[in-house]
DNA sequence: CAATAAAACGAACGGTCGTGCTATAAATCG
DNA sequence: CGATTTATAGCACGACCGTTCGTTTTATTG
């Protein structure tokens, strides 16, 4: 037996990838079985089997998708010392996976956090846990740098991962919808800012 | 013959309003010809005759949103005097407009933007030169408080609107998605950091 | 009021949707 | 190898999609 175990497993995979950027494109809600089994090169019935239901394929895109960031940017910049230069580098890698253009369609999480945010059901509750962790994951690397007395004492954390993420969105915004890669640099400046002039709790 | 002119112009407004409300449910791909006329109680046919064709009810659509939205937030904070008190009003009625979840599926044009930015055609069209100017129009705005000696000379006004929509993006992301009023408190700090340590232009 | 124009309807079209069911082909294992 | 489990294909279903068309109802106007 491979390492890749079945063959089950390995056309699922191959089912994902395609999954991902097919999603990319036209979105997580309006992603269709017959149009991904044409894409992946095989039947509809033969990829419904793997799942079951569109919404567990659904849930499995947006896990697979996850895996990928995780593996991206988290771990990646977890490899760079504690503090701003963690935080540097996890910016920079998260700014280039969720705002670059050379993949169409973005960042999958955000488009689909906007897409669900008003639908329940577990799609949505996977998408709040998962930013939910992600923000405090934020804070937490933030509050590394504050104890590495590169950032006041008295910052808060929270206010200056909430303004961080912003930063993001508004840079995924524009260079999405405008194509306009000048953006990156308002992204760049903006960090600094919230470096120089970082957010202070008051207590 | 009333001010409201025709039947035609009256019913189309009633689709309109109708249709505003289901598209933030579902989203604006995923709004149907049926599922509307439904809800207005009209028949599908009745319904398409006035449109022709299902992109320029999504047109339409955007484009009483938007004539709700000027109406709404910009041309009430134009009331205020030009300067830091137009600028909090405006982000005021912005923020409450964009993200307040009193209504269902928040604000149109950016769940719109977020699902079309990857879809060529009018609808993206539409979208992306809505933003260029929104952009452009708090630039001024920021600019006028500059003018009004309450933000410094050198104030980056581009990068302040930048941030500035940061803001309102995170605040409506988290919001939405984890329905924590909570963040609206770090959507009001954001704006007074900006405002106390604004972007300055490096020149 | 009658004549005319505008608006709404009902039925039907070819497609595609998600999802079952049954049969066949391929991979796995003793 | 043969036996058996697993993966895939084929087909059909009811529902809904956007759109067209001819008809009927409703407004508007002289």
């Amino acid at each position: 037996m491979s390492r890749t175990a079945n063959k089950g497993h390995t056309t699922r995979e191959a089912i994902l990838d395609t999954g991902i950027a097919l999603a990319r494109e036209v979105g997580l809600g309006a992603l269709t079985i017959g149009e991904l089994a044409e894409r992946v090169g095989m039947s509809k019935s033969g990829l419904f089997a793997h799942f079951g239901a569109k919404e567990e394929l659904q849930l499995a895109v947006l896990r697979a998708a996850q895996a990928r960031f995780d593996e991206n940017v988290s771990r990646q910049a977890f490899l760079a010392p504690r503090g701003l230069a963690r935080l540097r580098e996890l910016y920079k890698r998260w700014l280039g996976w969720a705002a670059s253009n050379r993949q169409p369609g973005g960042c999958l999480m955000l488009a689909a956090a906007s897409e669900f945010d008003d639908r329940p059901g577990p799609v949505r509750d996977y998408l709040a846990r998962q930013q939910e962790g992600w923000l405090a994951g934020l804070s937490r690397t933030v509050g590394f740098a504050v104890e590495a007395g590169e950032l006041p004492e008295n910052t808060d954390t929270e206010q200056f991962a909430f303004e961080l993420f912003g930063l993001i969105l508004s840079t995924h915004h524009h260079v999405r919808l405008l194509q306009d890669e000048r953006y990156f640099a308002l992204a760049q400046a903006g960090l600094e800012r919230l470096i120089n002039a970082a957010p202070l709790r008051k207590d």
